[in-house]
DNA sequence: GCGATATAGTTCAATAGTGAAACTATTCGA
DNA sequence: TCGAATAGTTTCACTATTGAACTATATCGC
């Protein structure tokens, strides 16, 4: 691919990222309950699905600052919508767990979420559907991987 | 596709999707310079790219109200980024236009995120790049449609 | 033309998320 | 055992966001 190409192709890129982030989350924040932010359903959803979990993994995951988690689970937490439970061993951490309210919630949530993507997939053609997510999962994966190399050039 | 099928692809979809904003996001804040939030360049760049706009417009773009865009608009005006034009005829709307120097700092930073992108853009065939890209740019028009069409149903 | 109503944009108060730096408590390693 | 590393919190300053009240202007119906 000639750069003049590229240029182009990044550019629909932004353009559409930029289109598709900020529909779907206005839309997603419309069907939240009241009492939970995007970011925080975000959470607790991985907590709901990785069972117990750090502050220090969340803060990887979500690509934050660890004070950015420990506001977000704090609201949760007052919330009780998460619990924080002390490792035996190492008393320095301390794991994070959805309290089962806190997973009635985020499964509530997700069956709206589902019922509201669905009518966007009917645009597509199964083939289409699954060539899409396919090749959006490899971007992701190369982004997972370019982290950790970056991290281990840290290391040497 | 079953029902099973579909949840299982929406899962997918969020999955990636989460991982995949995330982690450009943090990629690009770190390119960006000293005196820009991502959402501050976002509006400089559409501003560059689409001339003279107004704050109800930015509004419906980035699906926020316009109280939003006030604060936003104000710092970049605050640093000399954009100019706000007041329109001659309807003296309740103002224009807002990147300035020169605004247009200079989004165009350097872009060449910046060209580069970063082209590193993953790697990953895939040419094929299958245009290919996700056109499956994207069908979401996000599919997006756009149905806020029209909600719209036009509140007008009834 | 005039009054009601709609529209464009701002202001203000409250809240969430964020990074950076300082801090506490604990563990680990030389 | 002492010093360095690690997990997590606190605090501070700042940005983005909403919603409501507000100002100024334009438009519509009579």
């Amino acid at each position: 691919m000639d750069k003049e190409q590229l240029s182009k192709l990044i550019d629909r890129y932004l353009a559409s990222s930029f289109t598709v982030n900020r529909r779907l989350s206005a839309i997603t924040r419309d069907l939240l309950p009241d009492e939970l932010t995007l970011d925080q359903s975000a959470a607790l959803r991985y907590l709901r699905d990785n069972g117990c979990t750090t502050s220090s993994e969340l803060a990887e995951i979500f690509c934050v600052g660890k004070s950015s988690i420990t506001a977000i689970i704090t609201r949760l937490s007052d919330k009780s919508l998460i619990e924080r439970v002390p490792d035996e061993k190492d008393r320095r951490v301390t794991y994070l767990k959805a309290t089962p309210e806190g997973e009635r919630l985020t499964r509530q949530f997700d069956s709206k979420l589902e019922e509201m993507l669905c009518e966007y997939l009917s645009h597509f053609t199964d083939q289409e559907a699954f060539g899409f997510i396919e090749l959006y999962e490899k971007l992701a994966a190369a982004l997972v991987q370019a982290r950790a190399e970056s991290e281990s050039e840290e290391n040497r």
